[in-house]
DNA sequence: GTGGTCTAGACCACA
DNA sequence: GTGGTCTAGACCACA
């Protein structure tokens, strides 16, 4: 699976999982109808919690995200890709005008601002070109 | 006194009142030698319990920003502004760093990420020239 | 756990624990990564309030020395030994310097000064050879 | 007045007051019915507030050091000069027994402690040979 | 189970 | 008046 668990971040690990399942739908790296990875094994291989997996995964099921497959798991739904397009672009807006937010009421000018989004957005994008969710890409080998 | 606490926030209100400290010694709204509002003075004020305020001021003073004038109450330290200069840039580096990670890793290509970027910062500066601390609430132009 | 607390003293509870942990730690006695007994179970075991050693474990985070591990408690951190070797140094050396500095401006001669540690020193050798944290009353031989 | 007052310590004002007429009245600096200085003189003099000397002044004649004179001030008590030596003596006793105490639980062993006394004891006699609590000494110039 | 935050209120030392 | 400490207890998120 393409999951990468960062600990020691202030963003709770369900949390975590949930975007990152989100974002590779919406990018096409989960489709509709595949299985899920279930919650025991996936706890393995990212050596966290079980029950932290069984949490994001309802979160995801009560977003209409994922869907119960009789004896076989959970699986992307129907429409997720559309939903998911839009949650990752309001999500990636909504903390946007935050932290723009923050900037801009503490007194920072707007030349300022633009300066550091340019500098950061070079940064990255010149150490990641375009891979998703990955500092080394992996090819999807469930 | 200008500050301005939103409970129902994920950030606690004592963070809050840090970081809003912490802004205005950089934007010299405070300035070195003045004293801040006392803790009983201020909870009063912004209608939240004494000691939360208290214990921001504690972590204020433990960063170097305030310090105690005896009796008297805690005044904004000697070199505070400088730090408080240093520590603004670095949170909202720090913050936009992480919300463009974000970004790039969800799939968002650089043109989509900047025509966001644009658009809440035009919003932001529009909305709020110059004030500080508040927080009107503010039309959804998704 | 090996901690001793004494209440009726000027020194804080949660300042007592606080240095008692970094003591530890420079000692050995606490290792990278071991946890740390919950703050509940602490505060019957000490018989405090556990908000108490609430306050002193974010202490010792904001210090470096211990680290949250996510829904297990409080470890350890990497270097912390080498953090506490050097404040439990700094912290003895500092008020050595602020006992002496008082005595040779209160006028004392070296000589008496000696004499005064000389003595001090062999009773405490003398009656906790190598113990931790214990503080049996000591009789008074002036 | 030979006096000198360091705000930014621990130590109360107040207490550094008391300690210090204590160490000049054991030293000889202060003799017997000699009259201090007023309150309001004194306050203004160390730039403190008046009341903080009223309560050192309160302490001292507790404490039998010294005695009101009618209508013109306190002056040193009769045997304040031995029971001064002696309260300086058990005063730096007590410290010294403490912090050596925390030395030694804190793991410290005896050839280390032994190192960090001759430092601070030599560095100290270096920089002031003899003189009574003043970085300048100062002529009695009531 | 863990820690984090907040409230309410007591008591203290200091100036 | 000021801040500092402590207790008691509620409620929350996380694993």
């Amino acid at each position: 699976m393409f999951f990468r668990i960062e600990p020691n971040t202030e963003v709770p690990i369900y949390e975590q999982l949930v975007r990152q399942v989100k974002f590779a739908v919406a990018d096409g790296a989960l489709t509709t109808g595949q299985l899920l990875p279930g919650a025991r094994t996936l706890s393995v291989e990212l050596a966290i919690n079980p029950n932290t997996i069984v949490r994001a995964y309802q979160e995801l099921q009560r977003e209409g995200i994922l869907e119960p497959v009789r004896g076989r798991g959970l699986a992307v739904c129907q429409g997720a890709k559309k939903v998911c397009l839009s949650m990752r672009r309001d999500l990636v807006t909504q903390r946007l005008a935050e932290v723009l937010t923050e900037a801009v009421q503490g007194g920072l000018d707007e030349a300022t601002i633009r300066k550091l989004v340019d500098r950061e957005l070079a940064r990255l994008l010149r150490e990641q070109p375009a891979t998703f969710g990955s500092q080394q890409p992996e090819p999807t080998t469930t």
